[in-house]
DNA sequence: GCAAAAGCTTAACGTCGTTAGATTATTTCG
DNA sequence: CGAAATAATCTAACGACGTTAAGCTTTTGC
């Protein structure tokens, strides 16, 4: 009957799934371990703490076994794929971009995938300070499209007579067309300029 | 003693300046109106609709009186600024990025300026595609950025004995390092990107 | 001037995160 | 082995939240 953080914090994650973050109470947590609420007061501190904890995994899980490029693999290729599992991770939970979004993340989780990508980037030639802006450019319009991506999917049903043509296309190209395309596409933006500020080209 | 939805919505978004998000209760915004808090439902149907509504206006204030590009403007220092309108005008607010991340925004607030964005794209030559793909792009990585940007304010002070050397001194710039610079740093790896898109340079 | 609508009130409901204190289960150790 | 200590959970409750119901009071339109 081991109930320990982990477990709590997994319960919570898989809950999500079904529940969403609103639907997300302690008490319900709870119910789930077969347990009170104020059980779960001694395995986390309180709800802001467990919800760190849940992106933390979230966070974990997406980058696991992260490693410098292998010989062969650009810089570009190598952030474009963590880039990819990041939102990946994301959106295999239920508002996980909201759960992710602005959290805090400690060295434990987050501080080897950064290191490794400031490596990677500096190894490539950027100075430390153009690294960090590179993967905080990066790791921005992850999380700001990840939001809006997992946000669209329960907006209202769109208004007609439209007086905005170009912009009523987009609406629907952005409910219909691929998502994963349209996260690539932007990406790509990135990496484009972050090559050409490094190379000129 | 007019009591309207416009008070309200901007009633609670200079209260939210004072008490943070979290700290931003009905009851609350009613008392700063001299009114009981169900005395709000007569003008906004739930905290849902005036969260939108809140958004809303910071969004319409931010691109307020928005056109086409002038003369000589080029579609790349026009959708800079956008951006960085979209920017200061989210900083603007206590917690404006949580408020404004994610959600739904009315024809009636973005219609326009997203025409004219795309319109701005389309006539630089990019596709509807990829003008809106560019938009969105844009969007997401401001929407992001703001996020962390608010969210850094309040995070815990740094561990120590670093294990993680350059992901150490990256912290350290993200805390004291002029944000308005990483912002036009991430902003231009974008610019660069679409306009390599566009011209193959 | 009077009915109807608009705009607010008080009262209350159910739920939430969280705390206090009692209670049980498990471990530690003489 | 048994008792003290500590770990883990319980019940009960608090205050605050969003929201609804039902009733007053003011304004409006004919």
């Amino acid at each position: 009957m081991g109930l320990d953080r982990e477990s709590v914090v997994r319960t919570a994650l898989r809950l999500l799934g079904e529940v969403g973050l609103d639907g997300l109470t302690l008490r319900r947590i709870a119910a789930e371990l077969n347990v009170r609420a104020p059980a779960l007061y001694w395995h986390v501190k309180d709800k802001r703490a467990l919800l760190d904890a849940m992106a933390a995994t979230i966070f974990t899980d997406a980058l696991a076994g992260l490693e410098l490029p292998l010989r062969g693999e650009s810089w570009v290729e190598w952030t474009a794929e963590t880039a990819r599992r990041l939102r990946r991770a994301t959106l295999r939970h239920r508002d996980g971009a909201r759960v992710l979004s602005g959290r805090y993340l400690d060295n434990a989780c987050a501080g080897r995938p950064m290191e490794l990508a400031l490596r990677t980037l500096c190894d490539a030639g950027f100075s430390p300070r153009e690294a960090a802006r590179g993967v905080t450019s990066i790791y921005a319009y992850v999380q700001g499209f990840a939001i809006e991506e997992q946000a669209a999917r329960q907006d209202p049903p769109d208004e007609q007579a439209e007086r905005f043509p170009l912009a009523a296309q987009a609406r629907l190209d952005l409910l219909h067309a691929d998502a994963d395309a349209r996260f690539e596409h932007g990406l790509q933006l990135l990496l484009s300029g972050l090559r050409l500020s490094r190379y000129g080209r």
